[in-house]
DNA sequence: GTGGTCTAGACCACC
DNA sequence: GTGGTCTAGACCACT
């Protein structure tokens, strides 16, 4: 599914979430959709069972998984209530990240050139 | 100068050197200008001079400042070398960020207004 | 493992900076083995922990060694990426000591045969 | 004569030492040639005339130049009692430099004509 | 007075 | 137990 970089100063359980983070965000795991379960996912890993359970309870909290006692854990659907604060935190690490580049002369057409690729490429997955 | 946040999970020498970065970035204080020293800075802000030392250290290291036996510590004026693979991580960061901000339906006009915003602001600063 | 002097002007963590790559340019330590844990190493070299600390930091920074947190300090694989500048920079150091050395009339032939030992011996090292 | 970095981490007092070496060395100072005064040095390079005292002494130590009271300071033709100290030192500091470069993987062969590269050059300056 | 090094001792997050 | 952060307080070299 994904590996992990034990080597990062980044916690454990950070990484997994960043990880199943982007499958979502990627549409590799749709809405509803199944996704290991924490031994499962453990085992498969080799790390402890614990580090997978954090990293799960904080995507639930963040609104990107929900679980189902005794069933498993599933991608949630995009609700409105868990969005709003996400995307201020973006948004403030956008700002940061652009004056900073703009401090190193990347040029202001490059980054808009990026952002559209992005979202032309996310158009492409709507279809699927 | 600034402020920290002690309640804040990140490490004091962390919030400094971000804060310090922006300072420079912004052109808030300007190449080769002296900045506060150690312990001016640790008896303003109340903490020990070690974690400010810290902070310049990693400043430093990274490019930002510079920093004189006896004499202080001085913002670094931008040079070519380091540039490139700092470039190169932002964008990575950058990528990451406008993905998620997609996912969530941030328009995508939005986010090129927030960049001109920012680049046109640099471009006032350039005439001080 | 190794000694420090005291007397030595060269600060503490400098000398373990210097021993530990000793260490492991001249295989002594293979990559990914564990070296001595901060506090271990503290204790038989009977220095601080923060000593240690600030020594193996820089080890990471200069690509030594990495760590992972709660299990120890590794030896790093050779990457390509930190390897030019670094040569770039030990060159030019090499450069002004053959050149000093040539003033003190030491014999050409005697600096090109220390050069050949030492990378015979690495020759043998290979094999291991 | 020659420039120094206020921002390199090497004392002021090292940098004016390694200057005049690398002039003594590279023959651009002759045996027994005057070198400019304390104070001279002093105001040219617009830094306290102690540390120009200071690189002075030292230099005189290590058998670089000597002094005559009320004449000036001058280079010190090669005598035999300072030179074998100095040589062992050089001879580690070179064996530690290509350790770390065959770890590298700098080729055998580049050290070499490096070296054969700089005798070669000084045999041209002995014709002056 | 400045940056830099070091010690002693404490607490935290992680696994 | 491990790495990482932080404080308090000391000493040194440099200018």
């Amino acid at each position: 599914m994904f590996q992990l970089d034990l080597r990062e100063s980044k916690p454990l359980y950070e990484q997994i979430k960043e990880k199943m983070k982007e499958l979502i965000i990627s549409a590799v795991l749709k809405p509803d959709e199944r996704i290991p379960s924490v031994r499962e996912l453990a085992q498969t890993l080799t790390i402890n069972p614990n580090t997978i359970q954090k990293a799960y309870k904080e995507l639930e909290n963040e609104g990107f998984i929900y679980s189902v006692r005794a069933k498993g854990n599933f991608v949630a659907p995009l609700e409105q209530k868990a969005i709003r604060p996400r995307r201020d935190e973006l948004r403030k690490e956008l700002e940061k990240i652009v004056a900073e580049l703009s401090y190193l002369h990347e040029p202001e057409e490059q980054l808009i050139s990026t952002i559209q690729a992005i979202y032309q490429e996310k158009e492409g997955k709507k279809d699927d």
